[in-house]
RNA sequence: GGGUAGGUAGCGAAGUGGUUAAACGCAUCAGACUGUAAAUCUGACGGCUAUGGCCUUCGGAGGUUCGAAUCCUUCCCUACCCA
């Protein structure tokens, strides 16, 4: 029985930032050996983007291990607290969305994260179920339990109060909500990103309050976006999604900097130890050159989200067009119906630019070709009589058909 | 309820009557180079254009003026202080 229980703890330690208290997640385990019983572990889950991105990944991925040891995955999807919008980390109030925007979002984050997850031995809960039935005198209770000095402790509501920007009341709702979770589920233990400690020690206090053994926080890093600065997230435009295409899985990965992919090696993929630990030496010692590092890496991250064959696909395509700067395989296509268009025209209707001005600029700055041939005239007009390929900077193309 | 400071391009932030389509930074896009959609360097970054220009923008609506992001009126919004 220690073994089983040292395995567990290993593992489940491995890559977290921080576990509150340490302890007391080793005797949930041992209890749950000893009873047979698996432990609940909740993971609560945004849905105001429906867009997974690899950060999620990293705490999916710890859930995903817990599972494997027989403990009970639930997803809670926020589709309630998603009306209020997590301040965490957040810099001012986010928008509301409405029940049913969150609701359809739910639907989309668990299909996602079943690329990552046994989707069938995941329970999939929506807290809109219990949230939407308090009344008034339910939720006096529930606050009543905590004071406004322990809500605005938190050092995204201190920072907002010093720099003067507003938070809105129902802010303060959301870690007593996400907290409530965890005593209507009885977790036993919460996941999240290291932004999530507030809210989620507020659910292992809430739990006392209420007369419930306390949860554990388990606590995963964060991971930066491909810009290398900011946290991963759809709407900072850094993020590589679990939806893009295998072709912007790899492209994103390898516009990550240097520096980062040690980091996604470890939190993104599922790269044994002893692997692990090569690529953290040759990376210092600059026994690689790090784009083939870093090439492993997006190979690794296609075919986790799509699979090997794909993967292979997505390298080729990526050697293609970037390294050897060749036309890429499948190309979009567009039907061309008048003659003697305007390539400026052309491009603003084919979807290569967003305005005429800005077409010229991209022909002004060298950046368009028509079949590997430059094209620095402005006024150019096309005038062909067999299909042809407009290249844009470097990686949009288009073939435009006669 | 009273007072004060504000609302400028995707974001941050200058600008307080005229070469201001609006400094600067970030983000974005392009080019060069490369090891790649890294790094670095250079350039572009409201729209339309016969490339000479023209049109629209500085919270909203009016007004003053030859001319307004800049002055006046009014409305909306935010933060802070006092009650």
């Amino acid at each position: 029985m220690k073994s089983i229980l040292n395995e567990q703890i290993d593992v489940l330690s491995a890559g977290t930032v921080e576990i509150i208290p340490q302890e007391e997640l080793v005797s949930k385990i041992e209890r749950s050996i000893i009873e047979k019983k698996p432990l609940n572990i909740k993971l609560g889950c945004d849905p105001s983007r429906p867009d997974l991105h690899i950060g999620h990944s990293v705490v999916l991925n710890k859930l995903r291990e817990f599972q494997e040891f027989g403990h009970t995955a639930i997803l809670i999807i926020g589709d309630y607290t998603g009306m209020i919008g997590d301040p965490s980390g957040k810099k001012k109030t986010r928008p509301q969305l409405t029940y049913k925007e969150t609701r359809k979002n739910g639907i989309s984050y668990f299909e996602q994260a079943s690329k990552i997850l046994d989707r069938n031995k995941t329970k999939i809960m929506y807290n809109g179920d219990w949230l939407g039935k308090l009344n008034l005198e339910d939720i006096i209770r529930i606050m009543s339990k905590f004071t406004v000095q322990r809500i605005l402790e938190r050092d995204d509501f201190t920072n907002r109060l010093k720099e003067q920007t507003e938070i809105s009341l129902h802010e303060i709702l959301y870690p007593i909500m996400q907290g409530w979770d965890s005593v209507v589920i009885n977790a036993d233990v919460e996941l999240g990103g290291t932004d999530q400690k507030f809210n989620n020690l507020i659910g292992r206090e809430m739990q006392k309050r209420f007369g419930l053994e306390p949860q554990v926080v388990v606590l995963m890093p964060l991971l930066e976006g491909v810009d290398g600065q900011e946290k991963m997230s759809k709407s900072l435009n850094n993020a590589i999604c679990f939806n893009d295409t295998p072709q912007d899985i790899f492209g994103k990965t390898m516009s990550i900097p240097d520096s980062l992919i040690y980091k996604y090696f470890k939190l993104t993929t599922k790269i044994p130890t002893d692997e692990l630990l090569n690529i953290k030496i040759d990376l210092e010692k600059g026994a690689v050159n790090p784009r083939d590092l870093k090439r492993k890496l997006a190979f690794e991250l296609v075919n986790i989200y799509y699979d090997e064959n794909t993967a292979r696909q997505a390298m080729s395509e990526f050697e293609k067009i970037f390294v050897r700067k060749e036309i890429p395989d499948e190309i979009e296509e567009f039907k061309l119906t008048e003659k003697n268009i305007k390539l400026v025209e052309l491009m603003v209707t084919a979807n290569l630019s967003d305005s005429k001005s800005n077409a010229r600029r991209l022909i002004e700055q060298g950046a368009v070709d028509i079949d590997g041939e430059r094209i620095t005239d402005v006024n150019y007009t096309v005038n062909k009589n067999t299909d042809f390929i407009i290249k844009v900077g470097k990686r949009k193309f288009i073939k435009i058909l006669i």
